[in-house]
DNA sequence: GTACGGAGAGGTAAG
DNA sequence: CTCTCCGTAC
């Protein structure tokens, strides 16, 4: 609060480092941080007094804009960095802003204190006023687990059955109330019915229980400044007069008590109070408004020029990213939403050479995975592309472990972004637990949590003893516990377990001011038994585990103490990944906004993952809309190459399913789209049936060994395609020549028109059926050599192929066991299984017997 | 009080 | 398929 009312002229070398060089920077060389900016964004820069909103298409250089507006307010002298209030929505935007702000004016960047997350701002807002709405300024951050176990517990104490009931619906519903910035007593009527009638009850005990845990949830970090601000003047002036810039990333995804809370900053009360008008500029792209789902409003941004009635709007839609066919293809598929504002991107830059979208088919999920491997291979080994820029985009998470996996056998490096984070794992949680409790005697919930881990003989009933003593003296369990345990209350064997576990966190607790942290941590694990568990589990994951802890340690050298590392996970709960190793980044579209790489590959475009179903029958069309947003957010990732990837078969809830390709596909322009054609293993499957069978021998036996037709899902799949009736719509082996032929002669270019796809999708989706396939080339970079070659090859050893076995044959099969042939066609058998009934099955699984 | 196994339920996205 | 819950055996 230092510099809270000077004027940003006055010089001070010890406030804020950046407006010093800032300013420095300015009076050497110009405002050389202006240079390249196109007009639009020049405007966007330099309109720094009132109300701005910026619609800024991908890739048009919005972080750039926003950076660079920073830079100027400081560099002209308008604002100390402790005056500028810059939300974002994650904390990587919020790193690269601060990155970014660092190269443009030069050097370190401290001394933005207000540059955060909306949760991250929250939180520093709600420790200063934490006595406003009854916590302490020390209160902890519930993570999602504590949370559904607390409302656990709340559900068993309202007798409800919480089978009925589940915790993490309840969890839904409150995250949609504060999503909304609704108390307990605004929540609509019907959503206080649900629960047995009691949600709002529910709602508000939850509150409570909260309260007397000294702790908030993700939720609160919002509602309670907004309560704060409502209640107390004094304090929302102090703010007024502290920001007289605001900032806001990506506008589209606020919700709405994120707008109440930008609202109540940014709009200034009275006509004749002399303070800084308001300088908020919101940037956002309705186009990329992805978070509907989690409350989002794309209402806030359309409004934007209501609420702010003197607003410059300034659109940004020149593009800098990608390549022609890229925004051609984007934009044709965006342009099937209705509501939007509607932009048009364009590039200065269209090269005809450039590389079209492409779009890809596949057998099933894992030849999927192993197709986009081996392109990734491809590109690595042929082009010399790094991996590093390269990423796979996914709808849902589940579609990750298959990309991992086979890369894993591939020996291809990868890095999973946002996916099962470091502070999610069991034993991180576990120890950030033992913390709690050292630094917060009052964590009932951490406690709970590690009271028995390791084992120590304190099970259910010496804990409900426990709590019954605590809650009739009102006190948390820990201080209870030190109570109980010179009492007769529990037996001796607890008790003493009790003792000494709670006596140790006391003195760890006292330890807490004259220890380095660090050591204390290692000391914590150690005394606690905990290193000692893991130490002794012989299970495989163990060793990792182990590792994790140090890791964890090591990366808690960088915070002052304890408490101050904990707030950092409560809110920062993703951690580096060694950005140094060259990987292919795998993460969910959700994750992929904001970023960009020179190849993109998107899997899974089919209907019912994506769009996905959920959004379907929960949104309707403005579902659909945000999914085909979603798209749109994947394609304009890519700056050269974009790979869009189907499979006729997916594996959902452990079962295979066959699914249709996503509409979205035919809604991708021709002009800019090439269907590429069975560049795999399988691709021979529509052609000759099983034909990828016969093809994959020219993988080489190692590879069809360890390979994919070996692992249960590829087997799964075929028994799941067996059962469907076999042949069905793909005229299964029956059509055998006449793809041949037809690819032949288009000499295995493997390559259909964009207009030849739209017909093919067309035309599959009438039979519920994946579009039929012709010859399928099985390619790698691995063999090399031409394809022709192994098109022929492929064609040949489908044609000739000559069952081993024969009608009437005794057989084994490893999954079915024993039966005896009914049906050879080719390669591919009907056997009637004595104990699995009948089944379509590859030769290559039978043995005789 | 704990360890194990079987049954049953549930599974978009993130801070 | 994977996770959690619950009953049973120790």
């Amino acid at each position: 609060m230092t510099d809270f009312d000077e004027s940003p002229h006055v010089s001070n070398p010890k406030s804020g480092g950046i407006a010093a060089r800032a300013i420095a920077a300015r009076g050497r060389q110009a405002p050389n941080y202006l240079d390249g900016l196109n007009p639009e964004q020049r405007a966007a820069v330099e309109t720094t007094e009132g109300p701005v909103l910026v619609l800024a298409g991908a890739g048009t250089g919005k972080t750039r804009v926003l950076t660079t507006r920073i830079a100027h307010i400081l560099a002209t002298g308008r604002a100390w960095p402790s005056q500028i209030l810059a939300v974002t929505f994650t904390n990587k935007a919020a790193r690269e802003m601060k990155a970014r702000i660092g190269l443009l004016v030069g050097g370190e960047v401290e001394g933005m204190p207000w540059l955060g997350t909306f949760h991250s701002i929250g939180v520093k807002i709600l420790r200063k006023h934490a006595e406003l709405v009854g916590l302490k300024s020390n209160f902890t951050i519930l993570d999602t687990d504590d949370q559904i176990r607390l409302i656990k517990q709340l559900i068993q104490a309202e007798n409800l059955d919480d089978k009925r009931w589940p915790a993490r619906t309840f969890a839904n519903m409150l995250d949609g109330w504060k999503n909304k910035g609704l108390e307990p007593k605004q929540i609509p009527e019907g959503d206080s019915r649900a629960f047995a009638g009691k949600g709002r009850d529910l709602y508000a005990a939850y509150q409570e229980r909260l309260r007397t845990l000294n702790a908030c949830d993700f939720g609160d970090l919002l509602m309670h400044p907004i309560a704060i601000f409502r209640a107390h003047p004094d304090v929302l002036a102090d703010y007024h007069r502290r920001f007289r810039y605001i900032l806001v990333d990506e506008y589209q995804d606020t919700n709405t008590a994120q707008y109440l809370w930008l609202r109540l900053l940014a709009q200034r009360p009275g006509k004749d109070n002399e303070q800084a008008p308001v300088n908020i500029c919101c940037v956002g792209d309705d186009d990329q408004s992805i978070y509907g789902w989690r409350g989002a409003e794309v209402d806030n941004i359309l409004r934007f020029d209501k609420e702010f009635s003197t607003a410059t709007v300034i659109r940004l839609e020149r593009n800098y990213r990608s390549t022609g066919h890229i925004l051609g293809a984007a934009s044709h598929l965006i342009g099937h939403n209705e509501d939007r504002l509607g932009k048009t991107l364009f590039t200065d830059h269209p090269d005809p050479e450039d590389p079209k979208v492409e779009v890809n088919a596949g057998w099933d999920s894992e030849e999927e995975a192993r197709a986009i491997g081996e392109a990734i291979e491809d590109l690595q080994r042929r082009e010399n592309h790094n991996l590093n820029d390269m990423a796979i985009l996914v709808r849902a998470s589940f579609q990750m472990r298959t990309f991992e996996d086979r890369f894993v056998t591939m020996g291809l490096n990868y890095r999973v972004i946002g996916g099962p984070r470091f502070y999610e794992r069991m034993e991180i949680r576990d120890t950030l637990a033992y913390f709690r409790c050292v630094c917060q005697p009052a964590d009932d919930l951490a406690f709970e949590r590690i009271v028995n881990t390791p084992k120590r003989g304190l099970g259910d009933a010496t804990i409900r003893l426990l709590h019954e003593y605590a809650r009739e003296r009102q006190i948390p369990l820990i201080p209870a516990a030190l109570e109980i345990v010179e009492t007769e209350e529990l037996k001796p064997k607890p008790r003493n377990a009790l003792r000494r576990v709670v006596l140790d966190m006391k003195r760890w607790s006292e330890l807490l001011p004259s220890t380095k942290h660090t050591e204390l941590a290692e000391q914590i694990l150690e005394e606690s038994g905990y290193t000692e568990m893991w130490q002794n589990d012989r299970s495989a994951e163990a060793p990792g585990r182990l590792e994790n802890l140090k890791e964890l340690i090591r990366s808690m050298e960088e915070y002052e103490s304890l408490p101050s590392f904990l707030e950092h996970v409560a809110l920062v709960m993703d951690t580096e990944q060694n950005a140094e190793m060259d990987a292919v980044s795998i993460m969910t579209l959700h994750s992929a906004k904001g970023l960009e790489f020179d190849t993109v590959f998107l899997p899974g475009w089919e209907e019912g993952l994506f769009p996905h179903q959920r959004a379907l029958d929960e949104g309707g069309r403005s579902g659909l809309e945000e999914e085909r947003r979603l798209a749109y957010v994947g394609i304009t990732r890519a700056k050269r190459r974009a790979k869009i990837w189907f499979v006729s078969n997916r594996r959902i809830h452990g079962l295979w399913q066959s699914t249709i390709p996503s509409r979205f596909l035919d809604e991708l322009p021709d002009a800019h789209v090439d269907v590429m054609e069975a560049n795999t293993s399988y691709g021979g499957y529509g052609a000759g049936g099983f034909g990828g069978y016969g093809a994959s021998r020219w993988d080489g036996a190692a590879a069809f060994n360890e390979g994919a037709y070996r692992t249960p899902g590829w087997k799964r799949a075929q028994a799941a395609k067996a059962s469907q009736g076999g042949g069905d719509g793909w005229s299964g082996g029956r059509t055998r020549e006449i793809t041949y032929e037809s690819d032949q002669t288009s000499g295995f270019s493997g390559r259909f028109t964009a207009d030849g796809a739209e017909r093919q999708g067309r035309a599959s989706r009438g039979h519920n059926q994946p579009p039929r396939r012709g010859l399928g080339l099985y390619s790698s970079a691995k063999r090399g050599g031409p394809r022709e070659i192994e098109g022929e090859l492929v064609a040949k050893s489908v044609a000739e192929h000559e069952s081993a076995f024969s009608k009437g044959d005794r057989v084994f099969h490893l999954k079915f066991g024993n039966g005896t042939v009914a049906l050879v066609d080719g390669n591919k058998l009907t056997v009637d299984f004595d104990k699995a009934g009948q089944k379509r099955v590859l030769e290559g699984f039978l043995e005789s017997i």
